[in-house]
DNA sequence: GTGAAAGCGCTAACAC
DNA sequence: GTGTTAGCGCTTTCAC
C-alpha cells in the first residue's frame, strides 16, 4: 500500500487539506464534528504526516541534538553518564514530537567549534543540549550561540554565559556527605579533589569545606589531595594519605572513579573498608554497586537534568521566550557498604 | 545573513541549479572547470544543502536508527555496551551523509512491535540496526521487516530470520579462553553459563566445552552452573562452586558481571585471586579494568560490529542489493591480573 | 470555522 | 556536459 498523504485524508474526509493539517497539529478553530470526520479518515488510511515535508514547510527540523564529550577520549569510560543523560533526554523528546540526535565530540580537538557549526548547519536542529564539561568550554558554547540555535547547558560549573542551564546542587550534597561522615564519628576526613576542568566537580570541594565547618571540624591542607577524576589519581591519593603518619579514617572522593582507586589501594595495603577506613564517592556510577564493599556515594540526577533541559527547549519552541532561569535538580545520598562508624 | 539556497549558488556560479546539485552530490558528468566555479560559489556563500528539502525530494531521510534494549529495564546497567555500539555506528554514519537516531526499547513490553512500527512510520529511517538481545526477538524482527526498512541485526544468536547480520565468534573465543586456562595448568575449570534469552551468550557454553575437549580435559556437569547474566547469579554460582568438596581452580563466566560476582564471593570467602583461584569473564566491560585484580576477559568488538552494520546499510542504499552474507568480527583475549598458573 | 493558492529548497526525469 | 520542468507533501498566508 502506497503511503497515504494529506490529500488522501482530505478527500476521504471531504474537507480541505488545511483542515486536516489543523487536526493533525491540534490547532483550534475546528468544529468537533469535523475533527472526528478527519480523525476517522486518518485512522482508516493509517496516515502519518511526512516529516520531511513538514520540516521543509515549517522551517523546523523537530530534532534536538545532545552534545557530550566523546568517551573514547578518556581512559575511564563515562558510559553510565552518557546513557543516563540520553535516557532523560529521550523521555522528554517523547512528550513532544521530537527526535534526538547524539553527538559525542572531543573538546580538546582544535576544530571542535567548526565541527559543531557544521553539524548545526547540516541538520539545523531546533535546539541543543550541551553536557558538562563541554558546557564550560567557551569556544564550544560560543560556536553554538553564534548560530542562534536555542541552547541549554547541563551542569555548567559557574553560571557563566547567558544561555539557560540545568544543574545539580554539588556544593550542598557534598556538604551533606561530609556531615554524614562526621556524624559517624570521623574526625580526620580526607578529600580527593577532581579535575578543575570539570567545574561542577570543583564545587564539591567547597561543599566538603562547608560540611567540615558545619560539623565543627577543622580543614587541614594535608587532607585535601588533588586528583584528576581518574582511577589512577584516586590510587595515588590513597597511597599518599594511607601511608602518612596520621592517616584519615574516612576518604571522600569527588567522583566514584577516584573512590574506586582509593578502595583498590586500601585493598592492596590490607586496610579494611569500612572497618578501618570509610570511603565515599560521588556520581553513583554503575561501578559503585558492583564493587565489594558497595560504595556509599551521591546519585547525580543526570537523567532528570537532561530531561529538564529538553523540556526547556520544547518550551522555548512554543514561542515562550521568557528565560525562566536555571533549573536545579538535587542529588541524593546513597548510603551503601563502604562507610561505617569511625574506628576507636 | 539569510541562509543561501541552491538558487543563490547557481546564480553566483552562472550555472543551473541542476549543475550545483551534481557538484554537491558528487555526481559525474560535470566539467572540472564548472565544478570549481560551483565550489567557489558554495564556499563564498557558505552554502549548506537543506536536509528537509533534500529528504522530501529524494524520498530518503538520511537517517538510521539504532535500536537496543532499554538499560533501565535491568538491574545491571549495560551502558558500556550501548555507548560502544553507538560509537561504532556513529563512525560509520560519518563516512556517509547520515545521522543516527537512538531508540532504546523494552522488549518485554506487550506493544514493542507497534511502538517500533510507529517509530518507523514517523521518521522513515533509511535503515535500522537492531542489537542483541532484541535481534533474537521474532516479534521485533518481524515488525521491522514488515515495514520493508533495510535491517541489519547485530549478534543474533543463531542466524534465524533472513535479514543480514553482523556477529562475533563467541564460540571460538570461548574455546580459546578455556584452552588458555588449561595451558596455565588448570584441570578443574568451571563455567558459569549466561541467560539463555541472550543467545549469543549460549554459544559461549559450547565454546567452553570445545575448549575442554581440545585441551584433553573432561567436561563435568557439576562444574557448569546456570546464571542469568547478573552479578547476583555470579555470586550464587561462586558460592556453590567454592564451597563444594572439590572446588575448581579456575572459573570462567559467560559475562563480566557474573565474573565480578565470582570475585566478590572469593574476596568474601578469603580465596585469593589469582593465587588460589583464576577468574575469567567475557565482554570486557569497563568494570573489568576497574576492579582489583583486573579481570582477564574477552573484548567483544561491539563498536566494530555496529560500524560494520551501518556500513552494510550504507552499501544497501547504493542499490547494492546483493546480500553479501553475514559479517563476523572476532573478539580478542584480554589477559589481565585475575588469571595465573594453577596452585599445586 | 474553513479553504485556495503559493511556496519551502531540493531531486528526478528528460530534453538538449 | 548542462539546463528545464515538475513535483515531493506539507505549512503559511490570506481570503471568505
Amino acid at each position: 500500500m502506497p503511503k497515504a498523504t494529506i490529500d488522501d485524508v482530505a478527500e476521504l474526509a471531504g474537507v480541505s487539506i488545511k483542515t486536516v493539517s489543523r487536526v493533525v497539529n491540534r490547532e483550534p478553530n475546528v468544529r468537533e464534528q469535523t475533527r472526528e470526520k478527519v480523525q476517522n479518515a486518518i485512522t482508516r488510511l493509517n496516515y502519518r504526516p511526512n516529516k520531511a515535508a513538514r520540516n521543509l514547510a515549517s522551517h523546523h527540523s523537530h530534532l534536538f541534538v545532545l552534545i557530550y564529550d566523546d568517551p573514547s577520549a578518556y581512559e575511564v569510560p563515562s558510559a553510565g553518564f552518557i546513557v543516563r543523560m540520553q535516557q532523560g533526554a529521550l523521555r522528554a523528546c517523547r512528550t513532544g514530537d521530537y527526535e534526538l540526535l547524539i553527538h559525542p565530540c572531543r573538546y580538546r580537538n582544535e576544530n571542535v567549534d567548526s565541527e559543531i557549526r557544521t553539524l548545526i548547519e547540516r541538520v539545523r536542529p531546533d535546539g541543543i543540549v550541551l553536557a558538562a564539561p563541554l558546557s564550560n568550554v567557551p569556544r564550544v558554547v560560543g560556536a553554538i550561540e553564534a548560530t542562534g540555535t536555542p541552547l541549554i547547558r547541563v551542569s555548567p560549573g559557574k553560571a557563566n554565559g547567558d544561555s539557560q542551564y540545568v544543574a545539580t546542587n554539588d556544593r550542598e550534597f557534598s556538604a551533606e556527605m561530609t556531615r554524614y561522615l562526621a556524624s559517624l564519628g570521623h574526625k580526620r576526613i580526607a578529600f580527593v579533589a577532581g579535575n578543575p576542568a570539570h567545574e561542577a566537580v570543583a564545587n564539591r570541594l567547597e561543599g566538603y569545606l562547608d560540611g567540615l565547618e558545619q560539623s565543627g571540624l577543622e580543614a587541614r591542607d594535608e587532607l585535601v589531595i588533588k586528583g584528576d577524576n581518574s582511577i589512577r589519581s584516586g590510587e595515588a591519593a590513597a597511597a599518599l594519605l594511607l601511608e602518612s603518619p596520621d592517616p584519615p579514617t574516612a576518604i571522600f572522593a569527588a567522583n566514584d572513579d577516584m573512590a574506586a582507586g582509593v578502595m583498590r589501594v586500601a585493598n592492596r595495603l590490607g586496610v579494611k573498608v569500612p572497618d578501618q577506613l570509610s570511603v565515599a564517592g560521588c556520581d553513583d556510577i554503575a561501578l559503585a554497586q558492583q564493587i565489594y564493599p558497595a560504595l556509599t556515594t551521591i546519585n547525580q540526577p543526570l537523567s532528570q537534568m537532561a530531561e529538564a533541559a529538553v523540556l526547556k527547549l520544547i518550551k522555548s519552541q512554543r514561542g515562550n521566550n521568557d528565560v525562566d532561569g536555571p533549573t536545579i535538580v538535587p542529588g541524593t545520598l546513597m548510603i551503601r557498604e563502604s562507610t561505617a562508624a569511625a574506628p576507636d
